[in-house]
RNA sequence: GCGCCUGUAGCUCAGCUGGAUAGAGCAACGGACUUCUAAUCCGUAGGUCGCAGGUUCGAAUCCUGCCAGGCGCGCCA
């Protein structure tokens, strides 16, 4: 509807601006007015064309509008402001969507896959393998889910990857972690260090880990070349399968998870150097003290650096450390230049927020060596706040008082913990109180939206116990619903594929979260003034369609958002 | 010092590729359950859109400067 709106008027434009002779091209685009008394949809067209035409806005709107050829769903237009043209359409024609809401069913709003999908590449969580996850990460991870469900639905091909950090010297922190609390269980006198993992989940994994390997065999093995590699794989192992577990509490899943090691075991990270050496975008040289903060241990050394200054960084970077070996950062663009020689021209990667001076140089990297630009396209997560009726949790991996993303899950559910994060930007920092996402009222917007869900079903099951049967869909007589909630249900509907679009377009989940909040408000508010079942057997049918309509939409919504659409509560 | 993000009602946030009278929820106050679910609804009240300039027919939205908070700034990931 709107798209056939925007071509009448485009041509009456064009038209206009050839007779003029008017150059340049003025792109037509219809918005929704706030206001009702402002018609369904409203162009500024006029306004922005005055100065080129030298006449007033208004004059220019009726110039316009003497020529347009409007489809027939347009009941009348006007000027209306300081130049407006206000496009009233005829209501039953708008009502229509709900049998096209019924009849596609889920797949309403959604966009078929083709033969030539899009393909991109997601990369989300990417938690380092070392310890639990916390709601930080959580938040990554339904951001990404949810990202991944909204771009599939919009024709995209999807493929979630998760890159697991197992290479590295947190992983040899890891793994002797995991050793000592091996040999105190063993019997053996040895304490962690400063700057080891303290978390009792190691204690469990060394529990298991003596359950499969005898001490007494091990203690007798080479420890450097036999028993270390034994305990890497054991603990990089027991950590990914304790994060899947938690993704999947939360009804998550990857196509792929990426290991890093492969990246150095398979070579590609030194050819990666070396093909930089001959494309002379690498050289030796050194770094220029940081900024910002005393160091005093500083000692210029020369050492490979990559020229990303001249794609857009603010100093060149290091590929190898001291010691000859790569730096996460020539494992990172291996790994991004790996994804684009998979046939990922399109990467997005969902990253925390404290990463953010991270992704100029891994674009500008990207860039030197595929010459795409602006890939990948980075989605900063700002940080949780986590609090317990307001009051502050506090959280020290040292003191062992953290909390995990898991026990937020276990305590407040699933749907709670997904919905709550995808009601923010991505860019604002997000405040998650623990009691109130349990509190089944109006704090809770997840009950809400479930609620009106809910209540939909109530109304239909209420209709089957009076034995009211519901028409063929095409039989109702959509011009019934006049009333100003009705109309209000049916633009909201009407705007759902419109939502979903920008949603994928601008990578903004959480415009689905607003959404069904907006559409629940006013299915609450439709209820409470208006009843489905009457004795106006017509009406009744027409109400019942729309009700269907929004619980379909509401339960397509909350799809798009990993949470789920229950029938009673 | 530099970079990125944020600043809108008492609180938490929408609105930001410029549009008409800046919107929700919570909290406050007043109402609505013999009715298809009150986990709901209706009403009242609440605003220098951080501050100051600029751009123009029009700025919460774009530009510049400043202020405040968050994150980051060596061969850690």
């Amino acid at each position: 509807m709107k798209q056939s709106l925007e071509n009448a008027l485009q041509h009456a434009v064009d038209q206009l601006l050839k007779e003029n002779g008017v150059e340049a091209e003025v792109q037509v685009q219809l918005t929704r007015p706030k206001q009702k008394q402002h018609g369904d949809y409203a162009a500024n067209v006029a306004m922005s064309l005055a100065g080129r035409l030298n006449r007033e806005p208004r004059t220019v709107a009726e110039m316009i509008l003497s020529s347009v050829e409007w489809p027939d769903a347009v009941e009348g237009t006007e000027i209306a402001g300081p130049g407006f043209i206000n496009i009233r359409l005829k209501h039953a024609s708008e009502a229509e969507v709900i049998k096209k809401i019924v009849r596609q069913g889920r797949a309403y709003g959604c966009v078929e896959l083709s033969e030539g999908a899009e393909k991109v590449n997601l990369e989300f969580v990417s938690a380092n393998p070392t310890g639990p996850m916390h709601v930080g990460h959580g938040r990554g991870a339904v951001v990404g889910d949810s990202l991944g469900r909204i771009l599939t639905s919009q024709g995209y091909s999807v493929h979630r990857e998760y890159y697991i950090n197992d290479a590295g010297t947190q992983i040899g922190v890891l793994a002797s972690s995991l050793w000592k609390r091996v040999e105190q269980q063993a019997g053996i006198d040895v304490e962690l260090s400063d700057g080891e993992y303290p978390g009792e989940y190691l204690v469990e994994v060394a529990r298991e880990f003596l359950e499969q390997y005898s001490f007494e065999d091990l203690d007798e093995m080479d420890h450097d070349r036999e028993v270390w590699p034994i305990v890497i794989d054991y603990a990089i192992e027991k950590m990914m399968e304790m994060i899947q577990n938690d993704l999947a509490a939360l009804g998550i899943e990857f196509d792929r998870f990426f290991s890093e090691k492969t990246l150095h075991e398979s070579g590609k990270i030194t050819d990666l150097i070396e093909q930089l050496k001959t494309d002379d975008l690498i050289y030796l040289g050194t770094l220029p003290p940081p900024k910002g903060k005393e160091v005093k241990d500083y000692n210029p050394v020369e050492q490979w650096l990559f020229r990303t200054t001249r794609f857009g960084d603010d100093v060149d970077r290091p590929l190898a450390k001291k010691d000859g070996t790569p730096t996460y950062f020539a494992a990172d663009i291996a790994y991004h230049v790996d994804k684009f020689e998979r046939g990922f021209k399109r990467q997005i990667d969902i990253w925390g927020a404290d990463h953010g001076g991270y992704v100029t140089r891994v674009q500008s990297a990207v860039k030197a060596l595929t010459g795409l630009e602006g890939q990948p396209e980075v989605l900063l997560v700002q940080m949780v706040n986590l609090t317990r009726g307001g009051e502050q949790v506090k959280m020290s991996k040292r003191a062992g008082t953290f909390v995990t993303l898991r026990e937020v899950v276990d305590e407040v559910g699933a749907d709670a913990v997904r919905f709550n994060f995808m009601t923010r930007r991505v860019e604002s920092q997000l405040d998650f109180d623990l009691e109130a996402a349990k509190q089944k009222s109006d704090e809770n917007p997840v009950y809400y939206v479930q609620y009106a869900h809910a209540r939909v079903c109530a109304i239909l099951r209420k209709a089957g116990e009076e034995g009211v049967v519901a028409v063929e869909a095409e039989q109702v007589n959509s011009s019934r619903l006049i009333a100003d909630e009705e109309k209000k249900l049916v633009a909201l509907m009407l705007s759902y594929p419109e939502m979903l679009d920008k949603a994928a377009n601008r990578h903004e989940a959480y415009r689905v979260a607003v959404y069904l909040m907006d559409i629940a408000r006013s299915l609450h508010g439709f209820y409470h003034k208006h009843r489905v079942i009457s004795s106006d057997e017509e009406l009744t049918q027409a109400r019942m369609l729309l009700v269907t309509a929004v619980g379909q939409v509401i339960r397509n919504g909350l799809l798009m958002l990993g949470v789920s659409a229950p029938e009673r509560m």
